[in-house]
RNA sequence: GGGCAGUUACCAAAGUGGCCAACUGGGGCUGACUGUAACUCAGCUGUCUUUCGACUUCGGAGGUUCGAAUCCUUCACUGCCCA
């Protein structure tokens, strides 16, 4: 993997660059559907590819290694092969079901003992092993097994954690180094950024992360109850250590706003399943704001979703249509909401380079906030 | 014409003397969702009130009772059966 830092703004943190691997580039800034179990739901790849325009995708690693299981996928050869996605995929390494399925989970310093969601077997995710996992689905982006430290977390805990966070790093960057990409193809990983909203934590855990030397970082561990402000103020204390020249991905982030805030602090690399999951509950992005396709406002409103939307669905479907369609509990409404919601995201962050190279990022970036905010 | 059963909120349907403004579904309205256990979850759904609470309701009218959606009388309507 290589990364091409192409310009940075003279008037925020905000750049653009480019991101080269061997299954194609990305450039960035860059939002990453997410597409847990080897889907991105609701969406093909020839809509994700032609009409969202999605130069990367995430795949998980704790989904993928439960169901299909490795001996499929590396039967498959590999998740490309499986689910027929040529461009890159990036996998998220568990971490974060540590937090979210943190009922059927026990860590320990060998690793993160586990319950399956799916029948309750018993699993244990290690540092290494999480790598070796990673290299069966094929990532091209593999991440660090970490612990996601809760937003609410005292300071006490979340130094603990992060600290369990650096020696897991540790085991698992020399299990990566000592074993070999299985496709054929180059694959890399990236280290996480933990430390929970304390800035002396975060520079602490920034500052092993960037002695590692990777070829990407990322910031975790945010965007999990915590305040925005707090997520804000947290990037900047990070992003000032994280070395330049690598790219820097915000894992699990956000909003429209969050994504625009988080670009203008130097972060190159976005993922959320925002756009999928909440289209698939009824909520629309788009560029004049947020709407709620149930709410009854729309009933007959024959407008276009979004007046400047740049997918197909945009112009193809009415307000009142879809709305229409979310009251029937119609399996359209979601396909149409993901698509349109996931295109709205990608082109927010190609617009976001295009004024970044253009130079004038921060007023525009300005305007777009008021606007992708708004509730419609 | 006779017999039987029934009529409860937007719909369906519990409730058969006080714990009932009335269970539960559905429908409707609103909200939540951030490295996806999520086509999920939560709240509201008689009127007024921010809350407390007050008021008006269970086909209509009248009655019994301290007290009625619940008991009685009668009327209306609906369904089934017999002529």
């Amino acid at each position: 993997m290589k990364f091409d830092l192409q310009h940075t703004d003279s008037a925020s943190w905000a750049r653009a660059g480019v991101i080269t691997t061997d299954h194609g580039t990305i450039e960035t800034p860059i939002f990453m559907p997410v597409g847990t179990v080897a889907s991105v739901k609701a969406v093909h790849f020839h809509e994700l590819k032609e009409d969202i325009e999605a130069q990367i995708i995430l795949g998980n690693t704790y989904h993928l290694y439960l169901r299909p299981g490795l001996e499929i996928l590396e039967q498959a050869g590999g998740l490309h092969k499986f689910n027929g996605w040529n461009r890159p995929i990036l996998t998220d390494s568990g971490g974060y079901q540590v937090f979210s399925l943190s009922a059927n989970r026990k860590l320990k310093e060998e690793g993160a003992h586990f319950r399956s969601h799916i029948d309750g077997s018993k699993h244990l995710f290690t540092p290494e092993n999480v790598v070796d996992i990673q290299r069966i689905i094929g990532a091209d982006i593999m991440m660090a097994f970490d612990e996601c430290t809760p937003g609410d977390a005292p300071y006490a805990y979340a130094k603990t954690s992060m600290e369990l966070t650096h020696r897991w790093l540790a085991r698992g960057l020399q299990h990566f180094d000592t074993t070999e990409d299985k496709y054929g193809y180059s694959q890399t990983f990236f280290p996480i950024v933990q430390g929970c909203v304390y800035p002396d934590l975060r520079r602490q855990s920034a500052e092993f992360i960037a002695s590692q030397q990777r070829e990407g970082n990322a910031i975790g561990g945010l965007a999990v109850g915590e305040p925005a402000e707090k997520m804000y103020e947290m990037i900047e204390v990070v992003n000032e250590i994280l070395p330049s020249d690598k790219p820097r991905y915000l894992m699990g982030v956000g909003t429209p706003e969050n994504i625009l805030e988080g670009i203008e602090r130097g972060v190159d690399m976005f993922d959320c399943v925002m756009p999928t999951r909440n289209g698939r509950n009824g909520m629309l992005f788009t560029s004049e704001g947020i709407m709620n396709m149930r709410n009854e406002k729309w009933k007959n409103d024959f407008s276009p979703l979004d007046p400047n939307g740049t997918s197909y669905v945009d112009y193809s479907y009415t307000r009142a249509y879809l709305r229409h369609l979310f009251i029937s509990k119609e399996l359209l409404a979601m396909q149409i909401a993901s698509i349109h919601n996931l295109a709205f995201y990608l082109w927010l962050v190609k617009e976001a380079r295009r004024h970044i190279l253009a130079g004038d990022f921060v007023s525009w970036k300005k305007e777009m906030l008021t606007r992708v905010s708004r509730r419609l």
